[in-house]
DNA sequence: TCTGGGGTCCTAGGACCC
DNA sequence: TCTGGGGTCCTAGGACCC
C-alpha cells in the first residue's frame, strides 16, 4: 500500500515501562460490561427497563437482560428454547452500530484511567494501575470511580475484579457481576479460588471439564491437590501445566498494549436446506468482499486463507493455502477460496452444508516496526532516533500512533493502526 | 442447549532445508 | 547408498473465549 493512502500524522507518542517482575500488589482491573447489548437496548430504551430483554433470538441468543437470565435464559441459547423459558420477554434485533459506539465511549473512560488498556474483546479489558496511587488513589478507588464514570458518562451498568493476576482478577469480575467490585485480597487468593468449580479457570471449557470431573476432579481445590504430570497425563503437556498453574493462581501474563489482530474471517448460517453449486458461490462471493473490504479498510493484507465449512450434522473442516504474497484483493481471495471450495464440492453433496466461512490469517507486518534497545539507554535523543528511523521507513504519513513499551531488557516499538 | 459470528492458541504430521 | 538431527513452514483439526 502506497504511503500517501496511509492515515495521517503521529498523533501522540505515549512511553511506558512494563515491569518485568511481578507484583505482589492487587493492580490489576479486569473491567467487563454486564450483559453488554441487553444493558444499550435497555440504556436506549426506557420502557425496556426492568423487563426480561433478549437481543437476538432469531436464531440464537446474544445477550440477555439480568431479569432475563432469571429465567434461565443465557447467550448462545436456542431462540426457540429462550421463548418458552419466558414467553413474555421482549426479543430485540441487536444494533451492532450502537454497540460499536458504546464501547468505544468506554473505552474512552478506561484510557483516561490509565494508558495500559488491554481490549479482551466488544465489552471487556485489562487495566494495569499499579503506580496511579498517588494522583488516582488506591486500585479499589480508582475501580470505584471507574464504575461511576462508566454509569455517568455511558449510562451502563460494568462490573470490576480487581486482584493481583489477571487470570484472579477476570475470576474476580465474573463473581462479582452484575453491576459489581471485587477486590481479591493477595492474602487471600487461594481461600477465594480454591472452592470454585473447574469451569471457573480460563481455559476450561465444556471438553475438558468432563475428562476432569469424569476422574472426579470438580473444584480448583481438587485440582490444585494434584501434582502436575497427573494433570497434563489427563489433559497433555500445554493444559495441563496451564490449568496447575491458574489454580495456584501462578499467572504471569503482564498486561500488555499494542497487540495486533492475526487473523480477520467472516462466516455465514446457512440452515438446513440443499444449496446449489451457484448458491454457494454467490454467498462465498458475499463473504469474500465483506473480508477483504474490512481488511483494506484496515489496512492489512494476509497470506493464508482458509475457508471453513461445518457439516448438517455439525461437524466441521477447513481447507487453507498459503500464498507467496499477502494480499487484501477481493478477486485474488475469491479465486483461492473458489478453488478450495471445489475440492469439497464431493462431501458437501454429500453431508450437506450449513455454515460457510472463510478467514484470511499470516497478516502482513509491513506495517510494524520492532526495534530493540537496552533500557538504560532509553532517552530524549534515543526517542527521536527511534521516530527518525520510523519516520525513515514510513514516511510522515505513514504514523497514525506510536507506542513504546518496555519489556524485558529490550524495548519494542509496535506501530497499530489496526 | 441443537447451535451465531467474531476471534485465539495448541497439536501433529509432512515437506523441505542445512 | 544410507543415514542424523535441528529448524521452519504448511495444512488440518480441535478446544476455547466473548
Amino acid at each position: 500500500m502506497a504511503v500517501a493512502d496511509r492515515a495521517p500524522l503521529c498523533e501522540h507518542v505515549f512511553v511506558s515501562a512494563v515491569p518485568r517482575v511481578p507484583t505482589d500488589e492487587a493492580t490489576i482491573l479486569h473491567a467487563d460490561l454486564d450483559s453488554f447489548y441487553a444493558s444499550v437496548e435497555q440504556r436506549d430504551d426506557p420502557t425496556l427497563r426492568g423487563r426480561p430483554v433478549i437481543v437476538g433470538g432469531g436464531g440464537v441468543v446474544l445477550a440477555a437482560s439480568y431479569e432475563a437470565k432469571a429465567f434461565g435464559i443465557r447467550a448462545a441459547m436456542g431462540g426457540r428454547m429462550a421463548r418458552e423459558l419466558c414467553p413474555r420477554a421482549v426479543f430485540v434485533e441487536p444494533r451492532f452500530d450502537a454497540y460499536t459506539e458504546a464501547s468505544k465511549a468506554v473505552f474512552a473512560v478506561f484510557d483516561d484511567v490509565t494508558p495500559l488498556v488491554e481490549p479482551m474483546s466488544i465489552d471487556e479489558a485489562f487495566l494495569e494501575v499499579r503506580g496511579l496511587q498517588r494522583l488516582a488513589g488506591s486500585p479499589r478507588e480508582i475501580a470505584v470511580k471507574l464504575r461511576a464514570d462508566v454509569r455517568e458518562r455511558v449510562g451502563l451498568p460494568i462490573t470490576v475484579g480487581v486482584a493481583r493476576t489477571k487470570f484472579l482478577a477476570k475470576v474476580a469480575s465474573g463473581v462479582g457481576k452484575p453491576d459489581g467490585l471485587l477486590v481479591v485480597d493477595p492474602d487471600r487468593e487461594l481461600e477465594f479460588l480454591h472452592p470454585l468449580p473447574v469451569q471457573k479457570l480460563w481455559g476450561v471449557g465444556p471438553i475438558t471439564t468432563r475428562k476432569l470431573n469424569d476422574r472426579g476432579i470438580y473444584t480448583v481445590a481438587d485440582v490444585a491437590s494434584l501434582p502436575e504430570p497427573v494433570l497434563t497425563s489427563i489433559l497433555g503437556p500445554y493444559s495441563g501445566r496451564h490449568i496447575s498453574a491458574l489454580a495456584e493462581n501462578r499467572d504471569p501474563r503482564r498486561v500488555t498494549t499494542g497487540k495486533r489482530r492475526r487473523s480477520i474471517g467472516s462466516q455465514r448460517a446457512l440452515g438446513h436446506r440443499m444449496r446449489t453449486a451457484d448458491e454457494l458461490d454467490a454467498f462465498l462471493v458475499g463473504i469474500v468482499d465483506r473480508v477483504t473490504g474490512r481488511m483494506r479498510k484496515a489496512g492489512r493484507a494476509g497470506r493464508t486463507i482458509v475457508l471453513r465449512i461445518r457439516f448438517d450434522d455439525y461437524r466441521a473442516i477447513t481447507r487453507s493455502h498459503s500464498l507467496d504474497q499477502p494480499t487484501a484483493h477481493t478477486e485474488t481471495v475469491l479465486h483461492v477460496v473458489r478453488v478450495l471450495l471445489d475440492g469439497v464440492m464431493a462431501q458437501i453433496a454429500e453431508h450437506g452444508v450449513t455454515r460457510l466461512g472463510i478467514s484470511v490469517a499470516n497478516l502482513d507486518d509491513d506495517d510494524t516496526l520492532q526495534l530493540t534497545l537496552p533500557f538504560d539507554q532509553l532517552s530524549d535523543s534515543v526517542l527521536d532516533t527511534t521516530l527518525d528511523a520510523v519516520r525513515v521507513k514510513f514516511g510522515n504519513a505513514a504514523i497514525t500512533r506510536a507506542v513504546l513499551v518496555g519489556k524485558d531488557e529490550g524495548l519494542s516499538m509496535p506501530m497499530l493502526p489496526d
